[in-house]
DNA sequence: TACATTTGCATCGTGAACGATATAAATAGA
DNA sequence: TCTATTTATATCGTTCACGATGCAAATGTA
């Protein structure tokens, strides 16, 4: 029996596990918008910066090209993205929300941070725990991005 | 352009960023030993206890048995598990380790948690940082487990 | 300029996650 | 006891992640 080796002691099956949990609370609200998650979060980048080539949506996500380009070929198919060949590099496939994505993102602001404001009211964490957490988080993924 | 719609002020989009880059670590070290991360888990399980229903597994990892019993059948194929009808209630799979799958636990104590301390040598958090870290996830998780 | 290397993206195969559905065994209730 | 419900597991379809590989365009170098 090795300490080192039980389920209790592993941050990492904590961060699986909440990582997992907390997608499914978005989850409704989301699938109501038609999306999913990582659809999302690759929403959230285009919303700040349109017209992007997939190399920096992924660079962002921090997610590699062959998980970014499957994700954005199903989001094209749903009309909330459209991709265009550069003008300048004819290699780069530019990523572009259309009316639909960026009306999404009145939806997303009306109901995604409410929704989950009020599944994780019964948490106990206040402002400063969440701001800790995402220092601590911040550590661990700046040390593990290479 | 909505704050609460950043990528930079998403707990949720660090968790999930967190929990992949983590596991990629742990990746090098699984695969040498022939197995992947949540066969990882499936294992930490059985080492504690051995000779459990599909259900129990599931359980204490927080996921559906529709997740567990395909990762038990590929474990099986490999010869790491084995799963018998139950006796009392036939209904039931009891997962009992091979004894293959118990000599992996001597291997995994030998080689994971040295190479988790080498990957996150480099991270400044300390030890009472991850014990807040745990307790943090520990909250979330449990505000979103039902 | 000619060729080698790098870069940007796509494709393929495998293993998760998970919602929906199915099936048999166990349990509950009339 | 007989039927209805619940429980334990399995199967199916879709979407991610991600390693490996492929290809064309761009860049570097002799």
């Amino acid at each position: 029996m090795h300490a080192e080796l039980q389920l209790k002691n592993q941050i990492c099956f904590r961060l699986y596990t909440a990582a997992r949990l907390i997608t499914q609370a978005y989850t409704p609200v989301l699938t109501a918008l038609g999306i999913t998650y990582p659809q999302y979060l690759v929403l959230m980048v285009l919303w700040e910066d349109d017209n992007l080539p997939v190399n920096d949506i992924a660079r962002r996500l921090v997610l590699e090209t062959n998980t970014v380009t499957p994700l954005l070929q199903r989001m094209e198919k749903q009309g909330i993205v459209v991709r265009k060949k550069g003008e300048q590099d004819k290699r780069q496939q530019i990523v572009s929300l259309t009316d639909k994505g960026k009306q999404l993102e009145e939806e997303a602001y009306a109901h995604i941070p409410e929704s989950m404001r009020n599944q994780l009211s019964a948490c106990p964490l206040n402002l400063d725990d969440y701001m800790n957490l995402a220092n601590e988080l911040d550590s661990i993924i700046n040390t593990l991005k290479k």
